[in-house]
DNA sequence: ATACCGATTAACT
DNA sequence: GTTAATCGGTATA
């Protein structure tokens, strides 16, 4: 089942980034699909996250998709080589948003392992923001597009599904977020969320 | 027009 | 544990 407009919507982004847990981000892209399971996500709390680059109600070209309603996807390019994909959170004009860190490849493996260029995937395939989107084909020229009106669309659809899969509090551990030092006080705040299931 | 830097990764020692 | 790769975004002038 899609994930509607209103799970995205709600004010609580750190619960959002929680409930993202075990859902499936999947793209189509060129109609090659390929999905995996949400295995970590990190939460940005808008204006007043000093980690978050909407922070002091920051609009850029860049950020300006944060802004948008709840639903869409924010991505860019980090360090030059990585696109880091986003699903932006609550209403628009409030910049919130969640990063997705990691994935357990579920469909399409035979197309992502062309994309990585490897014969075999492994226990880290999926580990970190830049490998999501490379497995998932995920560049950061698709920031805009929208999870749920993008569905069905061949050429380039992102969208996040609920699969049933049942994610215990007790499986969930947080901690402080990666790489972002240079927020100060706010590099401490617990919104790093793992889910550690069976055979995680 | 120019300078600095990053929500990372892979390949090293 | 360390470091090179790599370039768009952002601030400053």
């Amino acid at each position: 089942m899609l994930l509607s407009r209103s799970f995205y919507t709600r004010s609580d982004v750190t619960l959002i980034a929680r409930e993202l847990l075990g859902k499936y981000l999947c793209t189509s892209i060129d109609g090659l699909v390929t999905c995996g399971m949400i295995c970590e996500t990190e939460a940005y709390a808008g204006v007043t996250d000093r980690a978050s680059h909407a922070f002091g109600g920051r609009r850029t070209p860049r950020t300006e998709t944060m802004f948008r309603e709840g639903g869409t996807a924010y991505i860019y390019l980090c360090y030059g080589i990585h696109s880091l994909f986003n699903v932006v959170t609550n209403r628009a004009e409030i910049p919130h948003a969640v990063l997705i860190r990691g994935i357990v490849p579920a469909e399409g493996t035979k197309i992502m392992l062309r994309r990585i260029g490897s014969k075999t995937l492994s226990e880290n395939s999926g580990t970190g923001p830049g490998r999501v989107a490379r497995l998932l084909g995920i560049h950061y020229s698709f920031s805009g597009l929208d999870l749920i009106e993008s569905f069905g669309d061949p050429r380039h659809a992102v969208w996040i599904e609920d699969r049933g899969i049942l994610v215990d509090p007790g499986q969930i551990q947080t901690g402080p977020r990666i790489g972002v030092g240079y927020a100060g006080e706010d590099a401490l705040l617990p919104y790093r969320f793992v889910f550690h299931g069976k055979g995680l």
